[in-house]
DNA sequence: TCTTTGCGGTACCGATCGGTTCCATTTTTC
DNA sequence: GAAAAATGGAACCGATCGGTACCGCAAAGA
């Protein structure tokens, strides 16, 4: 299952066929199709799976980076300088599978909404009033960032997203720190 | 050619075969292997050709709204709502075909180069001086927009990259209206 | 008019696609 | 240790993949 998020990443997903998963992860061919029901099903449960973990490792991050809702965006420059780092997991999908009403596309949008809420939430934290339209805007940052950072591979897009972020906390919070301190 | 446009932009390049091009064009195989080597070079042959209509597009669209450097994202808005969009052709294109050595991969960044430069010569125009700093950041903001576009669907996205995009214009430009006026 | 050039159509190529079936073996369970 | 369950391997399925070769026809040039 790790052998097929792998691939699936760093190559797409149809670009990588069933026989390509099997000799990757030592499966047999008879085993997986016990256990998922078509290509289409294990590609649902692989992404399923990939939005848990990727959240936790941006809780991980954010959390240790600071908790500031910014810090969002050091990790993503993080993520970035990863070898082999092709942008968004669940954006790729829903470019490569056209079909809107499709599993895959249901997936990377609760995926989004629950990163959008995520954010939401550290904004909230922070004392920031205007958290939905603020996580929204990040959100929309952040996207840009990945996808920018599909082809500069680079941390530059998401310091930049940063910078743009910053601004946007500056101009519309009323007093990011008038929260309880030490 | 136009029908290899749309074939591959609706539903993705490596899900639509040679076959569905010929029968969607009424090219004979053959008079198709004459014109181009291989699919791949149909393929890189489309996005050349693509990426000059698309700057002439928003070209069109920019002078006709006005042309200040914040019509591009009213432009965006309105690709936003074509039936069957589905996000940026070069960024999908990057991303399903995984080699970054890849033609297609080159001609994606030379397409977003030249976007980035067409938006600088507005911001010149406008009479902006961080014009570098901040093509860079449109770009990003654009490029977030029409991801986010491809799964929320309308025109929001773009409005809302244009509300961040003025938000960097009043922080950080001098005097946009020092300008010649008429 | 005769020849050359380019065309669309078709048959075909090996390779791979996603998926099914069977088998022999290993692992688990009791 | 026997019975049951799950496994990996391989053969096989029809369909499609990208690509080649050859065909007969139609337009174009002389």
């Amino acid at each position: 299952m790790g052998a097929a998020e792998e691939l699936f990443y760093t190559e797409g997903i149809r670009a990588v066929g069933v026989e390509r998963l099997l000799a990757a992860s030592g499966v047999g061919r008879a085993s997986f199709y016990r256990h998922f029901a078509s290509k289409d099903d294990l590609v649902a449960s692989m992404l399923r799976e990939y939005d848990i973990r990727y959240r936790e490792w941006l809780a991980e991050r954010v959390t240790a980076l600071g908790g500031d809702p910014l810090t969002v965006f050091d990790a993503l420059a993080e993520r970035s300088e990863w070898t082999g780092f092709r942008g968004c997991a669940f954006v790729n999908a829903m470019s490569e599978i056209s079909d809107v009403d499709s599993e895959v596309h249901l997936i990377a949008a609760q995926h989004k909404n629950a990163v959008t809420n995520y954010i939401e939430e550290l904004l909230i934290k922070a004392g920031y009033t205007d958290h939905s339209t603020l996580a929204a805007e990040f959100m929309l940052l952040i996207d840009g960032a990945t996808a920018t950072a599909l082809r500069e591979r680079n941390p530059g897009p998401a310091l930049r997203a940063k910078t743009i972020a910053a601004h946007l906390l500056a101009s519309h919070a009323p007093s990011p720190t008038q929260h309880p301190s030490p």
